[in-house]
DNA sequence: CCGGGAATTACACGATCGGATAATTGCCTA
DNA sequence: TAGGCAATTATCCGATCGTGTAATTCCCGG
């Protein structure tokens, strides 16, 4: 449907990229690794903003500035780049907790305060990360590979809370801190989602408030009602 | 001449459906709100298994038992029907909060109670839901019209929530019940994921038992932990 | 500065998609 | 019980999908 990707044929380019005769597109030689990250980058957009139906081998290639070939090339088909493409994912996104741990000082309330409310934030907090993540539920729920890489990170990310949560000097009973950590992580996840699906239904920060203090209650302890520290936690090579 | 002299058609029928001469398929008519209904359910049931790109016309009018052919004729476009279906979506699920409040007494609580568990446990809390709604997650933040109807069914859910907290007797600040609904309401939209996608990792009503007791601290009370009814609240009329 | 080979593009093909239109048939009514 | 018409099916069509395969071009090592 969209016009913007080239027809089959050399039909009538539209005339903004190649002018006059049907030159063979000029390129330049990139390392694989470029490439690689290129790709996964457009598939990643393009799923985000239009599930993975948007995500087609024409789409990828043009938003990655290549050809449909290459996708063949560097990856072994279509679905072994949606599959790299989601595994790049699940990384960042556990990465973005660890991230904000770097930046706060060493009290336990207060990482697990930094923790919250970076999962409740852009880049985190954001639609499109959700759509990214919804496009490739179906995937994750039918691939085993996808689905062993998901109970990975999803494991990954609520041991650390659960190890934040563990740091705290409370007096705990057996097995309480598990499900301290699934409550908690399910708090997260739900403001997650609706703060990404229905912007505008919430104030500014008012999303990390009610998170902070849902997590504080579940505990049983108080956590820092600390607004945004604008502009701190900003680290290079994010976006 | 692409030695394709049956385009579309079954050039070879598997040879389970139609033996031999090409007879026309026979057919009952239907009343128009029971083919309306089948190509709902169609498309629902498609699009939970397989995601949006698993819908499409050939495959819902095979599940329906129909021909292509009356998608075009009871809905305008393959997309006026993929809208009716996400309407009937969020009905149902809706509606599924109010049931479980039907077959319960009167105390605050336990109604409360009543609620939560409901929707912690199938039909709701359960993998296809969870991939129907990514399914449509994508359409509803493109479609103004069915964003409209997904703010609508959430804040109607929402604000049913708020009802049955403010219910409670407890002494209640100013703006006090809204944040606590949305703490409550996310703490059900979490489990409610993490329980559908990764079931197996929870326990029997241990997420129902997370639910109460994270809702109760948030709220600062004590919820009935009590475990499953057992059949009590099946209805007629449910799948 | 110039060959050689890997990186990249170009092109073609079969499958399938959503949609349009014509043909047929089941069923209500008179 | 026969006629008529809406309901349903059958068939075709252009577009686009993913993927092979051949052609071309950039760039590095000598």
């Amino acid at each position: 449907m969209t016009s913007s990707d080239r027809p089959d044929k050399k039909a009538v380019p539209p005339g903004d990229m190649r002018q006059s005769g049907s030159e063979r597109r000029p390129y330049i030689r990139d390392t694989e690794e470029n490439r690689r990250e290129s790709l996964v980058a457009a598939v990643q957009a393009l799923v985000a903003e239009g599930g993975r139906q948007a995500a087609t081998v024409r789409a990828i290639a043009a938003r990655a500035g290549v050809t449909p070939g290459l996708i063949r090339h560097y990856f072994g088909s279509k679905e072994d780049l949606l599959r790299a493409a989601y595994v790049a994912l699940m990384d960042g996104m556990t990465n973005k907790g660890e991230e904000a741990l770097d930046s706060v000082g060493a009290g336990p309330a207060e990482r697990l305060a930094a923790f919250v409310a970076a999962a409740l934030r852009p880049p985190v907090l954001d639609p499109k990360a959700v759509g990214l993540w919804a496009g490739y539920l179906h995937q994750v729920q039918s691939d085993p590979g996808l689905l062993a890489q998901h109970e990975s990170s999803y494991l990954h990310y609520r041991d650390r809370l659960q190890q934040l949560i563990a740091d705290l000097d409370r007096p705990v009973a057996d097995g309480q801190l598990r499900q301290e950590a699934i409550a908690c992580n399910a708090v997260l996840d739900g403001l997650w989602l609706e703060g990404s699906v229905l912007p505008g239904h919430f104030a500014e920060n008012e999303v990390i408030q009610i998170g902070l203090r849902s997590v504080g209650a579940i505990l049983g302890i108080t956590l820092a009602a600390f607004t945004a520290p604008a502009g701190r936690q900003h680290r290079p090579g994010e976006k």
